[in-house]
DNA sequence: CTTATGACCTGATAGC
DNA sequence: TGCTATCAGGTCATAA
């Protein structure tokens, strides 16, 4: 997502920028920490979203990510830091053509050369923060996430870890662990690491939190590569649909046959999430 | 402090 | 056809 949406925007200059439904950004004084701050009530009237807060008239200078959100960082200094939680995207769409999906879109930027750039979100789980600076960022939003699964090391991971007594799928899911891992690639690890989801995230030993950090790592990789899981509504900022669901091992595969094995892959709901794993390949 | 639970939203699908 | 129930990639506030 990182990728495709640096290509589709940095260099473009931001003419304007329309937002559509105000709930979906936060601003640097709304309350701290939270997610959908600004969609919870707050006393006092509703403050605007300054344009030049939304990059108007600003130039996208590069794209960062940090587990699974993203900043668009401007040649101002100023950062939008995007989160797109399950159904969020960007829409591209060239001088004169309307948007692919006109319905949910909540913020539109027009680009100088007449091209548009907009924020949909049907399901409004995902959000926009605006930030003064990367500093801003760092302090109020990503200094709370836990190292990047893609880089992570095994000693990180291990400290994260240590004295968890809840199951290692739900620590695996927990952003201030681990940035990055959600509950596709969580029971994909796994698997590949060989290692029950139920086990308490503090029992395993160094060698298996060697293990599954190679593991997450790999398995990251290898998705990125294919473009990411559609499942059904993610797409890249140029429109593209990824590959990797193709090659899930476990992951909406429950009662199904192992890939390794041939096994009955396990199905049950752990952390709150639907967990799928093979009760013969992971121990 | 850590961990568990319900809530937030819409849309697709299954079952009656 | 139309109704209801269930489920989905995530994270929050709140409670235990």
């Amino acid at each position: 997502m990182r990728r495709s949406l640096e290509r589709a925007v940095v260099g473009r200059p931001i003419a304007d920028v329309r937002l559509l439904r105000r709930e979906v950004v936060a601003m640097q004084d709304d309350p701290p920490g939270g997610f959908s701050r600004a969609r919870t009530e707050q006393p006092g009237p509703i403050r605007r979203v300054p344009k030049q807060d939304l990059l108007a008239g600003q130039r996208i200078e590069r794209v960062c990510r940090h587990g699974k959100q993203l900043a668009l960082v401007s040649d101002a200094g100023r950062v939008l830091n995007v989160h797109l939680g399950m159904t969020g995207q960007f829409l591209c769409s060239g001088a004169g053509q309307r948007l692919a999906q006109p319905d949910h879109v909540h913020v539109v930027w027009r680009l100088g050369d007449g091209g548009r750039l907009a924020f949909r979100d049907p399901r409004r789980f995902g959000g926009i923060w605006t930030c003064r600076d990367e500093a801003d960022l760092l302090s109020r939003r990503w200094g709370i996430l836990g190292p990047d699964a893609a880089t992570i090391r095994a000693s990180d991971l291990a400290a994260g870890l240590r004295a968890s007594r809840r199951s290692i799928k739900a620590a695996l899911l927990d952003q201030r662990v681990i940035a990055g891992v959600g509950n596709i690639y969580a029971d994909e690890a796994l698997f590949r690491a060989r290692i029950l989801p139920q086990r308490p995230g503090g029992s395993l030993t160094g060698a298996e939190v060697a293990v599954l950090c190679r593991a997450i790592r790999a398995i990251l990789r290898d998705a990125i590569e294919a473009g990411g899981s559609t499942l059904r509504d993610y797409r890249d900022a140029e429109g593209r649909a990824g590959g990797y669901q193709e090659r899930h091992s476990v992951y909406g595969r429950g009662g199904q046959a192992c890939r390794v094995c041939s096994g009955m892959l396990g199905s049950a709901v752990i952390g709150q999430r639907t967990t799928v794993w093979c009760p013969a390949c992971q121990l």
